[in-house]
Parts: structure tokens; sequence; C-alpha cells
DNA sequence: TCAGAGTGCGCC
DNA sequence: AAACGGCGCACGCTGA
């Protein structure tokens, strides 16, 4: 049952509204001396690029909450605020990403240590679906309500309600309520170093992204568009063969009926099965194998891969370039998923693909250069560093290919007598599968579908069992590794686990082994790349260099500079994705490919 | 009519 | 018993 709860009113809770310059310096003063300040703004939109703040609410411990109206004193008049936010006192907020974009629009920039609520209260829920909107974290934590109706009220007015003002005043003041509150339970759970060293400082990287977003070139985009279309109508003309199977019984004139549509699983399934086809599903698993033999599934599976390139990206990718950037400006979700990895979507920068055609589209501006870094093969030397495992940590220390490794051991063959082996690429290829697969838990018949799908190697269910048996004898401390997870968290029914550097993911339900094999690998990759990219933009501030990281894609780091920059740019690319990675995997080797160009394709 | 679960597939 | 994890998006389909 949820009982009503008390609105959230401090007793000494007092502001006041400063609409003159004149007033700014002398109201801002005793702020000057607190060590901590809540901040928070109300604007006229959520776009930082078209809206603007309206109010910049300060509080500080024991005063009165100071409301700035951002509409009455603007430009050079904002001096003493810059000077009181680029202190070194500790900024709390909600969503500070945000909040640093709005102040950035008219010249204000955000410095010093911060302190972001709704990360905080992700880092300790990780894993549990709870909202984690202002009211949200101050209904659990304070068990109070905060009132949010003039949230969505116009903060373009003239001039503004008291209500509003208010409103404004508050949601700074309780950012200091909530702020210890959150800390203790930080510490309390363990958590405290990954929110402080990992995820506020990685904040502003956050908004940069947003901010600065990444260029399109619309007619290399508009060229691999009408590519992908020619390729679509080839697939589209071969399934137009198919009838719809109903309409096929009942019609006597065959040239009348329908054609199938190919995005209907339905329709499809029945299509196929009139025309004969020995199918029970139209899923990729169960099409794969049989594209060789009927040249229908391969358009079939033609079409799905082009649809999925052009859908996204043709309509939606172009209308989501900004009108004044002239860019797309994702939105980045620093904890998107209860790993702890950064999501991001509109456009989904993460899914473009991988080939060069469609990342050669995104671009830079004339004079500038773009450079990234990637991980090699990150979340298997990860598993190597868990697991301690004697072989696959030994196959890195010596820089040996781990797939090859894998099928050497799986064959009962030397890595020498595999490079001459007739199958060789085919047998690589199953490693690869069986390599990224069994780390997690794969089941055998999963394997088989997924070593067909993904790199085209059929096997038998004998053979997939084979395969896994002889996996795991090559690899015994990868199982080990997992008896020790299925023994100490999941045996106990706990319904936590972290990765080694603290980070938590929770579950409500208890968790399934999978999740438990994956989320210290998928989180210590996270944890990884914040820590790397945290460490470039301090090296990049330090130098006050202009090169600013756009994208980040899970073991990927791309950076945008002007060309004079790239070579350094590069070096300490390098450099900041090793270094945090280092001493995390050590004894395990990091390797990070970088390389410099003008677009992402570099 | 519309929200939402389901399917399928892009990325890591 | 059931079995690789983490996402976002577009689609057809279903049920209220």
């Amino acid at each position: 049952m949820s009982r009503v709860l008390p609105l959230y009113r401090p007793s000494d809770f007092s502001y006041r509204y400063i609409d003159r310059a004149t007033d700014l310096e002398s109201a801002l003063a005793p702020l000057h001396s607190s060590d901590r300040l809540g901040i928070d703004t109300e604007t006229t939109g959520l776009d930082p690029h078209c809206d603007r703040p309206r109010l910049l609410q300060i509080a500080a411990p024991d005063q009165p909450v100071i409301v700035i109206d951002l509409f009455k004193i603007t430009g050079g008049q904002l001096q003493p605020v810059q000077q009181l936010l680029g202190n070194r006192a500790l900024k709390i907020g909600h969503l500070l990403k945000f909040e640093i974009q709005m102040l950035r629009r008219i010249g204000l920039y955000l410095r010093g240590p911060l302190f972001d609520t709704h990360l905080a209260f992700k880092v300790w829920n990780a894993g549990l679906k709870r909202k984690a909107s202002l009211a949200a974290v101050v209904a659990r934590l304070l068990k109070q309500r905060l009132d949010k109706r003039m949230q969505r009220s116009n903060f373009g007015a003239t001039s503004l309600s008291r209500t509003q003002i208010e409103y404004g005043a508050l949601d700074a003041r309780v950012e200091l309520d909530l702020q210890p509150c959150l800390e203790q339970r930080l510490r309390q759970a363990g958590l405290w170093q990954v929110a402080r060293d990992i995820e506020f400082p990685c904040i502003p990287i956050v908004a940069q992204m947003e901010w600065t977003g990444m260029k399109l070139d619309l007619q290399c985009w508009d060229r691999l568009n009408a590519a992908l279309a020619v390729q679509q109508a080839g697939a589209i003309a071969v399934i137009n063969t198919l009838r719809r199977a109903d309409k096929l019984q009942l019609s006597l004139v065959p040239e009348l009926t329908d054609t199938v549509n190919p995005n209907s699983p339905t329709q499809l399934l029945a299509a196929l099965r009139a025309v004969g086809l020995p199918v029970t599903s139209t899923s990729q698993k169960a099409l794969v194998p049989l594209a060789d033999d009927y040249p229908i599934v391969r358009a079939i599976l033609d079409y799905r891969r082009t649809l999925k390139t052009a859908g996204i990206f043709n309509t939606t990718l172009q209308t989501q370039i900004h009108p004044t950037t002239g860019r797309l400006h994702p939105n980045w979700y620093q904890y998107g998923a209860r790993s702890g990895r950064i999501t991001c979507k509109h456009p989904p920068l993460q899914t473009i693909p991988r080939d060069r055609s469609a990342r050669a589209c995104f671009v830079t501006e004339p004079g500038w250069c773009i450079v990234k870094g990637d991980y090699s093969q990150i979340e298997l030397r990860i598993v190597a560093k868990l697991s301690r495992d004697r072989q696959l940590r030994q196959a890195y220390g010596q820089g040996q290919d781990i797939h090859l490794v894998t099928a050497a051991l799986i064959t009962q063959q030397s890595i020498a007598q595999l490079l001459t082996h007739p199958q060789r690429d085919q047998l690589r290829q199953l490693a690869k599968a069986l390599n990224f697969g069994l780390i997690y838990g794969m089941s055998a018949a999963k394997l088989q579908a997924y070593a067909e799908t993904k790199y085209g190697v059929s096997l038998t269910m004998t053979e997939a069992r084979s395969f896994i048996r002889s996996f795991f004898q090559a690899y015994p401390g990868i199982r080990r590794w997992h008896e020790q997870i299925r023994r100490t968290v999941y045996a106990r029914g706990l319904k936590e686990i972290r990765t080694l550097t603290g980070r938590r993911r929770r579950w409500r339900d208890r968790p399934r082994l999978n999740e438990l094999f994956n989320t210290p690998v998928q989180g210590l990759n996270a944890d990884i790349l914040k820590l790397a990219a945290i460490r470039l933009a301090s090296a990049i501030a330090r130098r006050r260099m202009q090169a600013r990281i756009i994208c980040l894609v899970h073991d990927e780091i791309v950076v945008e500079c002007p060309k004079a920059e790239a070579q350094l740019v590069s070096k300490l690319l390098r450099r900041c994705m090793i270094a945090p990675a280092r001493p995390l995997l050590h004894p395990v080797p990091v390797q990070v490919e970088v390389k410099i160009g003008t677009s992402w394709a570099a």
C-alpha cells in the first residue's frame, strides 16, 4: 500500500530572487565559503542548442537559496556567478549533464568536484528497475513528496510567478538534503569509489558528447542509401515471387493475389511453407542453413540486412540533424545499461554498421580530424584476468591469436599444424564462436545456432556438445571461475554481483547464471572505458587543447581534434586507454589500436 | 485506436 | 530446468 508522503518543505527554507545585476555580488558573497552547493536550472525547454536557461538556483547550507533570473541578468553581468560555479566547492545536482550544457549555452562553466544525485541513485540501484527522477529519489530516500507541477510550466514567460520561483528554489535546496543521504548509502554499500572516481568525473564528458555531437556527411550517406536501395530492390524482386498463402488457395487468378509482406513473420512463414520449404520459423537461425539451397531464403536474409541499415538510418538519421548546429546530437545515458555500460539513442550511434562505407559518413569539419582508439579483445582479456586461467593468460602474455589457440586446443593440434590445416579458417571461426559464447555459459543448442548464423559453421548437436567439453578441458580455469560464481553467488541465492572496481548490479529475483558470468566482465569493461575517457579528457584539458571526445562505443573512444593536434591526441589516447586498464587487468597485457583519419572509418 | 509484448537484427 | 550478456529501433501483431 502506498501512503501519501508529506510534502517536502524544510522548516528553515527561504530563498532570494535576484533579477538585478547590482544585487548579485552581495547575494552570492555568503555562498563562497560553502564547501557544497546545490545547483539547478529551470529552462524554456530540453534542447541546449535551442532553448535557454531561465533560472539558476544555487543552494548552500544555512543560506537562503539564491534564484537568479537569467533573462534579467545576462552576459558580463554574470561574472560573479561564474566565480562561484568555477570554485572548488562540491556541485550537487540531479542529472548534471543537462545543467552543464544549459549553463554553457549562456557562457557559464560548472567546475569542481561533482555529485550527481541521479547517477548516485543509479550506482546504488543498478539492475533494479527504479525510477530515478528527482521526485522518485526524494520519495525513496527522504520519504517526502516533491511537488513537480511547475516543471512543465512556462519558464519563458516575461515575469515568473511566485510559485515557479519557489519551486525552482526547492529543487536546488533538496539536493543539499539528498547528497549526504546518498553518499552515506554509497559508502555503506562499498560503492563510493565507483561513484566518486568513475561516474561523477565522467559527467562533463557525457555533457561534452551531447553538446558537440557528430557530423554526418549527407551526400555520402545518400550514396550509401542509394546503393542499399538497389540491393533491396533485388531482394524484394525475388521475394515477390512468393504469394500470400491464404490467397494462393482461394484465388483462381494468381496474378491478382497479394505478394507476401517480407516484414511479417506470419505471412512469410506461411508463404515459404506453401512453396514447400521445410521451415517452422522465419528466424535467422532457421533460415541461414537453407540459404545455400534456396535463393528465396537468401533473398529474405539479404532483404532483412539491407532493411535494417536503410530503415533506421535513411529515414531517421537525416531528420535528426540539428537545425542549428548541423550535427547529430544523440542522447547519451551514462548509466544506461544495468552492467554500467553507457548507452546512446536518437540516433543510436553505437549501432551504426561497422563497415567502412557506413562509418565513413561520419566526418568532421575542414581542418579537423578524427582519432579513434580501440581496445583489442578487452572482454576476453578480462575473462583471462578474472578466471586466472593459465592457458588464456599465457596466450595473451605471448601475444598469440586467441581464437587460433582455442582451435588448436579443441582439435588437439599444435598451432603450427593448424596453420597449414585445410580448414584453418573455418576452425578459427568456430573457435571464435566458442570463445565468445561459452564464457557466458552458452548451451549446446544455442552454440549450434550461433556458430551457424554468426560464423557460418554447421555443427551437429553431438559435435556442439563435444566442442563444449573440449573447450572447458582446454581452459580449466574458466570452468573453475564459473564454478566459483555458481557456488558463492548462485547457490547461495545472492541477488547481486560486483566488478573488480566494486560496481554492483542487483536483481529483484534470483539472477540467472549467465547474467552472473557476464556482469563482472561487461561491467569491468565499462569501468575501464569510463576511466580511460576521464583520463583523456583531463589530459586534453590540462594542455588546453581543442580535442574532444565525441563518441564512446563500449571498447572504443572517438575523438575529434584540429589536424595540428592529431599526433599528440593519438599519443595521449593510447596512453590514457592503457593506463587504467593495465593495473585492472594485470598480469594480462592490454592492447590498444589507435587510428587517425578524416572520418569514423579512419 | 493504441500501448505493449514479441520478433528480428544492428552494435559491443 | 534451462541455459551467452548488454543495448535501441522498426516492424507486424494482439488485446483491451
